[in-house]
DNA sequence: GCAATTCAGCTAACGCCGTTAGCCACGACG
DNA sequence: CGTCGTGGCTAACGGCGTTAGCTGAATTGC
């Protein structure tokens, strides 16, 4: 009689009653974990990590606070997974820009190949602020996160920089820094971040 | 009796036990307000902003918590302070770099004028890590700021880009994103940095 | 087919957090 | 000598993450 059997409809996605887990890839999380890090993340990127709060997710799935300890063992193993979503996305974002960077180099209107990684990263962010810091502003989790994440959100910058590990990570500190202080409004209001992005890149990458 | 008595020691620059408030720049600050201000530096940088807590703040002072708030209005307005004292002090240090690089110069061995700037601001993030996070992951408070703290904390890299407000904005970026993907250790463990700063520096201003 | 176990919810509560209300001692000042 | 502002105090509130322990339903084992 809880309203938290209405709350269960959203699933409607696994009606399979007898294979629990026995998919290709080993899952990392449960099907109602899921649930419980979309419900997250639907919570930060609308209303920030203030009200990213053990009670208001619970609140959100029409489950009590202390439930959610039957899926993760604290709130620090939801955002690991936050950040891990943050990571495979970003990642993902990056391959499509660097694939639609070949093609267009095919055509030979080149516009230099870090540009179009660059400008990837910097949609990404922005679209995704709360979830950008929150993977960002802090150690990364490493070992709690799946293999090889790590090294292939990194991947395509390194490519664009023909494996050249000091101009990648120079590169890769410019555009979180101009995007971690576009973020927090550091830079003046009237700035032309554009004309920014494009010095910085021009010069990293001539 | 209280080590708060103690902790006014760091102090030291005004003795004057008379004159309350008159001296030539209108304080902005109480006595005590800045004895509080200091303690809750010392509690950041000794232990992270987790431990600056009211409680554990007004415990160091030898008070109660809610005795801070005859001096301040809640704790943001301490942080507030805090942020102040990292703006006033990165810019001294880029000043002092500013002028010893001015020196170098004349001595004509020039080792590239963004170099210094950068290793000061570089040094200066990496000694004071927690209060560097805290001034920086967030919105600047600037109307609770001294007016034009920022604009002299920005003055001396935009000097050096001579007057080019993209470069200093790319520069500044570059900086940032170094330093703190360094403070939260971000990069691979055994990543060279300095080859990587030498590498931004060179392409941003050859 | 029934017992046993696991799962996933619940309530109550703990200790921390920032913060408020209201009390009181003391020193300065008219 | 009274008045009053200053700067302490205690008690308490609501919210936080989290734990302990209960319960009913479903699944599993014999």
């Amino acid at each position: 009689m809880t309203d938290a059997t209405e709350a269960t409809d959203v699933t409607d996605v696994t009606d399979v009653t007898d294979v629990p887990d026995v998919t290709d890839v080993p899952d990392r999380l449960t099907p109602r974990a899921r649930e419980i890090v979309a419900a997250a993340r639907d919570l930060l990127e609308e209303s920030g990590p203030a009200v990213l709060t053990m009670r208001t997710l619970a609140d959100r799935l029409g489950i009590k606070a202390p439930s959610l300890y039957k899926h993760f063992p604290d709130k620090h193993a939801v955002e690991v997974e936050l950040i891990a979503q943050m990571l495979e996305e970003s990642a993902e974002a990056l391959e499509a820009a660097e694939t639609a960077e070949a093609a267009e180099a095919a055509e030979s209107r080149t516009p230099g190949s870090l540009e179009t990684l660059a400008e990837a990263y910097r949609v990404y962010a922005l679209a995704h602020p709360h979830l950008y810091c929150l993977a960002t502003e802090r150690p990364l989790p490493r070992a709690a996160l799946p293999p090889g994440l790590e090294d292939r959100a990194a991947r395509p910058l390194l490519r664009a920089c023909g494996g050249d590990l000091d101009l990648a990570r120079a590169t890769w500190a410019f555009a979180h820094g101009m995007v971690i202080l576009e973020i927090h409004g550091r830079f003046p209001e009237d700035a032309d971040l554009d004309a920014a992005w494009k010095r910085g890149l021009r010069t990293l990458h001539p």
